[in-house]
DNA sequence: ACAACGATGGCACTCAGTTCCCTCGAAGCC
DNA sequence: GGCTTCGAGGGAACTGAGTGCCATCGTTGT
C-alpha cells in the first residue's frame, strides 16, 4: 500500500493511477458508486478529468484495477504448460492465480465485493471480466482436447465448472470478510470439479476407510426412482 | 410475425414495441450497432425518443426483446417442479426452454448472434442475461440440494455446466445459420453434462432396503465412475 | 360536456466518453 | 544557452445514452 520509494521490483508504478483508485474508492464508499461522478473523483485526486480516462477506459475499470494484469498472468501460465500437465488440474491451478490476486489485498477485495454486489452495472462489468478468464481456460482446454470426441464441448463445460467452483469459494471467502482460509476453500471447491471431470482420481471427501479396493454395495427397492437411488448412494458416501 | 388482428391469445401486444425492434435491427444491419443512435431508430420508427426508453430500459435491450419473457417462463417452469423430478434433468429441461425461444425465430436469432459476436457492448449485455438464467437454475438446485453436503457448490457448478453446454450447442447451431437440428445438438451437449456429473470415484456404505424380498444388490469398485454405478443400477433394476 | 387517466411526444438536463488542442517540463541536439 | 522534440497531463467542447418533468391527445366513465 504505502509505496514510499520509487525503486520497486519491476514495471515502474504510475502514482497517478493509484491516486485515482484511492480517491474513487473513498468516494464510492462514502456516497455509493452511482452517486459519484468521474468529475468528483478527479477533483479529489487533484488531476484533470482527461487523465482519468487515460488510465481507465471507463468508470467501471477503476473498480477492477488489477484484473488486466491477472488475466495476462493466467494467459502466460497456460501458455507455459506442456503435455506433462493434466489439463483439468492445470486450469484449476490457473484459477488459483485469480484467488491469489484477491488474497493479496483482502480488505480491498472485500470492499469491492460489497460494491459489486449492490451495483448492477458493476456486476455486469464483473461478468465480462470473468468471461475473459473463462475463455482463456476454455481456449487452453480446446487445445489440449484436439482430436478428442466433443473436445470443444468438454472444454467449455469444464472451464465453466472451474470458474463457477472458484467463484463460489471466492464469494464464500469474501462474505466471511477474508477471515477464512481462502486457499482451502477454493481447493475444496476445485476438488469437486476435478472429481467430476478430472482423469486422475482425487480425494473425494472425508470418508472413513480409504482402502483403494473397497467395494460398494447398494441395496434398494425396485420401485424407487433411479435418481433417488443415486442420491442415496451419494448420501451414503457422505459427500452428497 | 405478421400480427394482423388484435385478438391474440393473451397479453395484448403493443405494436410500437415491435416497430421499434424492426427499425432498430434494420439500422443495426445497415450501419452497425454503434453507428446507430437511438434518435435514428425512433426517427425511422416514427415515434418519439422518449417512447423508446419506455419500452426498453437501454439501447442494448432492444437487441434482446424476448429474454425477459423467457426468463419468466423458466422461473415458472422451475417453480412448478416437484420432488418427483430429478433435479439435474429438470434444469436441463429448463435450459431447453431457452433453446426453444431461439428456435422460434431462426433468422432473427442468427442476425442477433452476428451482432453480439461483433459488438463488445452487446456481448457484455448478453453475459448479464445469461447470468440471470444461470442464477435461476442455481437457485432451483440449491433448493433441491438443501441438507446435502456442498449443496450450494454443487448447485452453482451444475448450473454453470448446464448453461455452458447449452450455449455451446446453441452457438454451434447459430453458426450453422439454423440449418442443423438444434434440439439434437443441445440434447447431446446436455447429455454430456448429465453423464459427466456422475463421473466421480465412489465408495459406498449401504442403504436400508424397506422390503427384504424386493432388493437389488450392486457390487462395484471404489474407483469406478459413478455413471458406471448408475448403469449397473439401471441394469439391475431392469429399466436400462 | 367534463373529469380522469393512460399513452405518447417534446424539452432540458446529467453524465460518461471522445476529440482536439493547449501547456509544461524533461531530455536531447546544435 | 537556445532550440527542438516528445510525452505526460490539462482543459474546453462535443456526442450520445438515459432521466425528469410537463404538455398533449384520445379514450372512458359519469
Amino acid at each position: 500500500m504505502s509505496s514510499s520509494s520509487g525503486a520497486e521490483a519491476a514495471s515502474t508504478k504510475p502514482p497517478m493511477r493509484d491516486a485515482l483508485v484511492a480517491a474513487a474508492f473513498q468516494l464510492f464508499l462514502e456516497r455509493g458508486y452511482e452517486r459519484t461522478t468521474v468529475d468528483d473523483i478527479v477533483a479529489l485526486a487533484g488531476v484533470g478529468r482527461r487523465s482519468f480516462f487515460r488510465y481507465f477506459p471507463s468508470k467501471e475499470d477503476v473498480v477492477f484495477p488489477d484484473h488486466e494484469r491477472c488475466l495476462a498472468d493466467m494467459t502466460d501460465f497456460l501458455a507455459a504448460s506442456d503435455e506433462g500437465h493434466e489439463p483439468v488440474r492445470r486450469v484449476c491451478d490457473a484459477a488459483r492465480l485469480v484467488l491469489g490476486m484477491y488474497a493479496e489485498n483482502p480488505g480491498f477485495s472485500v470492499q469491492r465485493y460489497r460494491l459489486t454486489k449492490k451495483v448492477p452495472g458493476l456486476r455486469a462489468y464483473e461478468l465480462s471480466v470473468v468471461w475473459r478468464y473463462e475463455r482463456a481456460l476454455a481456449e487452453y482446454l480446446r487445445g489440449r482436447f484436439i482430436g478428442r470426441a466433443d473436445g470443444n464441448l468438454r472444454a467449455d463445460v469444464i472451464a465453466a465448472a472451474v470458474v463457477a467452483a472458484h467463484n463460489n469459494a471466492l464469494r464464500s471467502w469474501l462474505r466471511s470478510e477474508g477471515r477464512g482460509d481462502a486457499g482451502a476453500t477454493v481447493d475444496h471447491a476445485l476438488g469437486y470439479v476435478q472429481s467430476a471431470f478430472g482423469a486422475a482420481p482425487v480425494r473425494v471427501a472425508s470418508i472413513t476407510g480409504e482402502r483403494p479396493d473397497d467395494v460398494v454395495v447398494v441395496v434398494t427397492r425396485r420401485e424407487a426412482p433411479l435418481w433417488r437411488v443415486v442420491q442415496e448412494v451419494e448420501t451414503a458416501l457422505g459427500r452428497a
